[in-house]
RNA sequence: CGGGAUGUAGCGCAGCUUGGUAGCGCGUCUGGUUCGGGACCAGAAGGCCGCAGGUUCGAAUCCUGUCAUCCCGACCA
């Protein structure tokens, strides 16, 4: 391609609306443009991304026996309600009348359109297991979208569904795809982590997450050097709390006045207790009854495993009126003693002795309060927050925290579509069965942001050669000069000729603008033709991500340059 | 949806406090000189000051409303 035809609108600035570092650059790169919040045209370079994105994953999913179809975004209002998921999907669904007034949707995720179609074609045992696939643009009209692609409200995602006789089956498809996942990330060559996810209120099924990792990123996953531990903070655990400290001989339980005391805080600079010896005491409503979690003073609640303990809908922390009702005091002075209300405790509060915490009365706290004298808690668990330097739960070594950006997301979905949406088939023994579902995903245009957030320097982007959006850029310093682009022309048509993509820079440009676009727009393999080496029949070759060009023999520079492809798409 | 911010030329911004002819830089177009890391000179085009209403002789500027965009919280690929 001809820089002068292709349609690369770079800018200089950096425009307002960015923030981070993949929106900034493919907007200035001229990759993307904004049509509304979360919702993106895709110019030349950046459509070229996402095809290589695009036949990546198409070439491994249909590697690992899945068979691409299309399905339609528009869905009816009819199929939705059959798994209830019209009303439970809620505002995120972006919904649609048509003439005669009938409800539709569109697409968030196909799990009701493609189970209804499996269930009308498939009956047996024998057409089973069944993999499904599609590439194509969902619909989620996020609260807030953000980050450019990162959280679009229109995006591109690859949705596949595994559908097996029983769960045997779906552990093979699951492990199947589970591997095509990481074959998939590994040709992108993207530095990634799986880590256990939360499998959320489908069910106590398997679920893991393809972390592409990033400071940027979304998520935070807690893992382990020592061993393979990995999970989303949502889910991770850690080994069970050590009980060193358990030797402190019970001291009386003392109530003490903390007037204008009512955070952690205040009572470590204060009275000098120190967070880890404080109990602090939330106040939660959980579809309406109002109870207590308690954690160490240090430690955050996680409310999602506090959400899956309670099996509840609504969770969300009690405002200060309710929590009048039940008890003498408001926040900054609960506790656990003589609390009329449930109270959950961590289970990392069980080891401690002689703790302090709100004494359900107004200015007042105690100290010295132990776990079965002084209260009793109605349940026991695991409320918290792992951070970083807590204990590994397979190994016991200090873990460690990183950011990732969710790429992908396996998951076991079990009976729940299947039986809601009758896909039934008969086994060999002639019995009708419940097909067993798995659903597997991957944001693709989010994997093109991911990819910049974690390849870019000052310059601009360094695309990794597996997903460029062309492979070499050949820049003739000065346009006008015969030689040069003579000189240009022929590289360019051998490299051509090779099954390379090139773009020929040869606009009549000075060579700073040309040098400047090219690494903004991220192409890993730059050729320069300027007078000086052209002379001695050379030219400059410079990898983007290196900062010394080389000179190479014209001659030799096509084979230099297949090589240097050759070997970014075979690398890890 | 709550909290915070911003809407002025394609992009980045000033002007608003104290109402009085809409500005700067970059980009674009024309001509010329340049030509190995975002050139220089001369000229030109380009704006419903987000939109609507109000106050005023007069509104980018003050008031009200509204829409859009961005950031922080609950959702997810």
């Amino acid at each position: 391609m001809k820089a002068s035809q292709l349609f690369y609108p770079t800018l200089r600035e950096v425009p307002s609306e960015a923030e981070i570092v993949s929106h900034q650059l493919l907007l200035r790169a001229g990759f993307i443009r904004k049509a509304s919040a979360g919702v993106y045209s895709y110019l030349p370079l950046g459509r070229r991304v996402l095809r290589k994105l695009e036949n990546i994953v198409r070439e491994e999913m249909d590697k690992a026996g899945g068979q691409e179809v299309l399905m339609p975004i528009i869905q009816p209002r009819e199929l939705w309600e059959r798994t209830g998921r019209w009303t439970v999907y809620g505002d995120e669904m972006f919904r649609l009348t048509d003439r005669h007034n009938r409800g539709f949707a569109l697409g968030p995720t196909h799990e009701e359109m493609i189970t209804t179609l499996v269930d009308a074609e498939v009956h047996s045992y024998r057409d089973l297991p069944l993999l499904l696939y599609q590439i194509q643009n969902k619909y989620r009209d996020e609260i807030r979208p953000r980050f450019g692609l990162m959280r679009g409200r229109e995006f591109i995602m690859k949705d596949l569904y595994s559908f097996d006789e029983d769960d045997d089956g779906l552990d093979i498809s699951y492990r199947k795809m589970y591997a095509a996942y990481q074959a998939i990330f590994e040709r992108m060559a993207l530095k990634y982590r799986v880590v256990e996810a939360d499998s959320g209120a489908i069910g106590g099924n398997e679920s893991h997450e393809f972390m592409v990792l990033a400071d940027s990123g979304e998520c935070t996953v807690i893992y382990c050097d020592a061993c393979d531990y990995a999970a989303n903070v949502e889910k991770a655990v850690c080994a069970e709390p050590k009980a060193e400290a358990n030797l402190d001989k019970l001291e009386p339980l003392e109530k003490i006045a903390t007037p204008g005391l009512r955070t952690i805080q205040d009572l470590v600079e204060q009275l000098h207790i120190p967070e880890e010896k404080q109990v602090k005491t939330l106040m939660y409503s959980a579809d309406g009854e109002i109870l207590a979690v308690i954690l160490r003073g240090d430690r955050e609640l996680n409310e999602i495993k506090l959400k899956n303990y309670l099996g509840c809908n609504q969770l969300f922390m009690a405002d200060e009126e309710s929590v009048r009702n039940i008890c003498a005091a408001g926040f900054g002075s609960l506790g656990p003693v003589s609390l009329k209300a449930k109270i959950l405790m961590d289970k990392e509060v069980s080891v401690l002795r002689n703790f302090s915490c709100g004494a359900n009365e107004d200015g007042f706290h105690y100290i010295n309060v132990n776990v079965g004298r002084d209260f009793v808690p109605t349940a026991v668990g695991d409320f918290k927050n792992v951070i970083e330097g807590d204990p590994c739960p397979a190994c016991n070594s200090s873990m460690k925290a990183i950011r990732g950006i969710e790429v992908g997301h396996v998951f076991k979905l079990g009976t729940k579509y299947s039986d809601a949406l009758h896909a039934f088939y008969r086994n060999a023994e002639g019995e009708e069965k419940a097909m067993v579902m798995g659903c597997y995903g991957i944001g693709v245009s989010r994997t093109m942001a991911a990819a910049v957030e974690q390849n870019y320097d000052a310059n601009g982007i360094i695309w990794p050669m597996p997903i460029a959006p062309y492979q070499v850029i050949i820049i003739p310093v000065n346009s006008q000069k015969e030689d040069q682009m003579r000189a240009a022309l022929d590289i360019y048509a051998e490299l051509l000729g090779m099954g390379l993509e090139v773009i020929l820079d040869d606009r009549d440009e000075r060579a700073g603008v040309k040098f400047k676009d090219a690494d903004l727009i991220g192409i890993p393999i730059k050729i320069t033709i300027g007078p000086k080496a052209l002379q001695e029949n050379q030219v400059e070759v410079k990898k983007r991500w290196e900062t010394e060009a080389v000179r190479i023999e014209i001659d030799r520079v096509g084979a230099f340059a297949r090589a240097i492809v050759d070997e970014g798409l075979t690398q890890k």
